[in-house]
RNA sequence: GGCGGCAUGGCCAAGUGGUUCAAGGCGACGGAUUGCAAAUCCGUUAUCCGAGGGUUCGAAUCCCUCUGCCGCCUCCA
């Protein structure tokens, strides 16, 4: 199986064929630190994660490299207004940044790398370009002077003449062309700045990111990902300023994430969806999310989405896709419990599955496991579908589910049909893990609260008494008196209870 | 004005020419199971894929026109 991916660059699918077989380089252009980071700011690098491990997985050995921005004139006016330095807001940015990543199970990421940790080397490039001609000085300032690449505009398939209309002619600054961008802006006397060959200054927006995936991943790289609103003019003008300065091809595929759009009501009273973004001030910060949300389940939604297409965010949309993901998780608990084995932390074994199918209805079970995982890896091929390939985790449930009662397992347990269908659930967690999804129980109890199980218990002993004792009255109220407190009990086949918050 | 994207059932969302093409999830309804529930299973819930034309033996899927929404062209994941 080959995998394919859109192509920014191409605006096709292509065939994915690493530079250097069997190693990748993947370069995210990660926030700018000014403001909280917003859901939207998530989403690339939890789709990265995954993509990255799903490479992994494949066998490819990944470096996967995102990028703060933290010099910038939104961070130094912003700091301003708080009366921080630019280093101190960025710093606390960046902090509640890592944590929301960490939190949403995005672990793969290899370097963060800092543009102020890279002056020297975004000044090297910037030299580069001057001895190409492609970059000259005006009063301190530099910029890139966009006729001198011809491929201008291959990105994002514009052309410079074309965009004239419409667009606001930047005033001042001695550009030679309209869209000429800055590579160096000479600072003020009160604003954070290096020393260069042009004076003091700092770096223009988009030098740091040229400068810094050519470091960590040399000058011609796999993959260059992003949000679909960096294409112009950010990456556009990487790729101008990166292949103007090494005459190499700059990144091999581009792949963007479609925006994270949010339901704002417009001046005029109606509803309308529109780009979560800082600088329309529509956010909610991640973090308020995390809080309100298992952050699994954040992960869940962002990947039941095709990465291409925008994700409209709504409570509702969270809510019904965090009841799925629950009922998958009942089914790894409901084996757990009748194998009394770990699910999690164990690799399906297709020999056992062999051995162990011996009817036709074993062997039908052990095909649809088969076919499940297969088809779950042809859907992450094409494109990385990977809300093709949730689905397919879905019907790899009902399966399961469907196995287990028409055997009745709960109540007339058989040892191989029973690891049979362990091995299915065990292969749900791993073709899961895949993309970093359930990896591990979420909570189906109070989580360490030894009391509340004590107490729990001791509810259930009383209710199972009363059930015996024909008091269905009682048995009931226990029942419903602990729903009001978002405990649901579960009886079992063979008189015992469960339980678990809702 | 230019460039690009999207429009699939009550909601979310795959599918981009032809027995698996109308997946999957949530919700709803009916049934099995249960003392009753919960969970699980079974069934029903789009003759149709924004509208109208066209190409084709055949289209949600290709082409044209139209409508609506969104993004970029200025900072933005």
């Amino acid at each position: 199986m080959a995998l394919r991916l859109y192509n920014t660059l191409t605006n096709q699918k292509e065939l994915f064929e690493p530079i250097e077989p069997g190693k990748v380089g993947i370069y995210v252009c990660g926030p700018t630190v000014y403001k909280d980071s917003h859901i939207g700011h998530a989403v690339g690098p939890v789709i990265f994660d995954a993509l990255k491990k799903y490479l992994v997985y494949k066998g490819y050995h990944v470096k996967l490299v995102v990028n703060i921005t933290d010099v910038d004139d939104k961070i130094i006016l912003e700091s301003q207004r708080l009366g921080l330095s630019m280093r101190e807001l960025a710093e606390q940015v960046s902090k509640g940044y890592f944590e929301a990543l960490d939190k949403l199970g995005v672990d793969s990421i290899d370097v963060f790398p800092r543009a102020t940790e890279h002056i020297g080397h975004i000044i090297e490039l910037i030299q580069r370009l001057g001895e190409n001609g492609a970059a000259y000085e005006v009063n301190g300032d530099v910029y890139f002077d966009i006729s001198r690449c011809p491929n201008y505009g291959c990105l994002s398939n514009r052309k410079s003449e074309d965009q004239a209309e419409g667009t606001r002619q930047l005033a001042g600054g001695g550009k030679r062309n309209a869209g000429d961008f800055a590579l160096w802006k000479a600072a003020k006397e009160s604003e954070v700045g290096w020393d260069s060959p042009w004076g003091r200054g700092r770096p223009g927006w988009h030098i740091e990111c040229s400068a810094m995936s050519m470091h960590y991943l040399g000058e011609s790289f796999d993959i260059h990902g992003g949000g679909m609103d960096l294409v112009f003019p950010h990456h556009e003008n990487e790729v101008a300023q990166s292949v103007t300065a090494t005459g190499k091809p700059f990144a091999k595929y581009w792949l963007h994430n479609g925006l994270t759009r949010v339901r704002t009501k417009a001046a005029g009273g109606e509803w309308k969806n529109e780009k979560m973004s800082k600088s329309l001030g529509n956010i909610k910060p991640i973090r308020e999310l995390l809080e309100e949300y298992p952050p699994q389940a954040i992960r869940f939604f962002l990947l039941s989405t095709h990465y291409r297409r925008p994700i409209d965010f709504s409570d509702d949309a969270i809510q019904s896709v965090l009841k799925g993901m629950t009922n998958i998780y009942r089914l790894l608990e409901r084996l757990e419990r009748l194998s009394g084995e770990d699910v999690y932390h164990s690799k399906g074994s297709v020999t056992t599955m062999e051995e162990l199918a011996r009817t036709e209805t074993d062997k039908a079970f052990r095909n649809e496991i088969h076919s499940a995982h297969l088809h779950y890896l042809e859907n992450l091929d094409d494109d990385f579908n990977t809300a093709g390939a949730i689905a397919v985790l879905y019907e790899l449930c009902n399966s399961i589910n469907r196995y287990i009662d028409q055997q009745r397992l709960e109540t007339h347990p058989n040892k191989d049909q029973l690891t049979l269908a362990l091995e299915g659930a065990r292969t749900v967690a791993m073709l899961g893990q895949i993309l970093g999804l359930l990896r591990e129980p979420i909570g189906k109890t109070t989580g360490g609260d030894a009391l509340a199980g004590q107490l729990m218990g001791l509810f259930i002993e009383m209710r199972a008494e009363a059930r015996q004792n024909k008091n269905f009255a009682l048995a009931d109220a226990i029942r419903h008196k602990l729903k009001t407190l978002h405990i649901v009990l579960e009886d079992r086949p063979d008189g015992s209870t469960d339980w678990h918050k809702e």
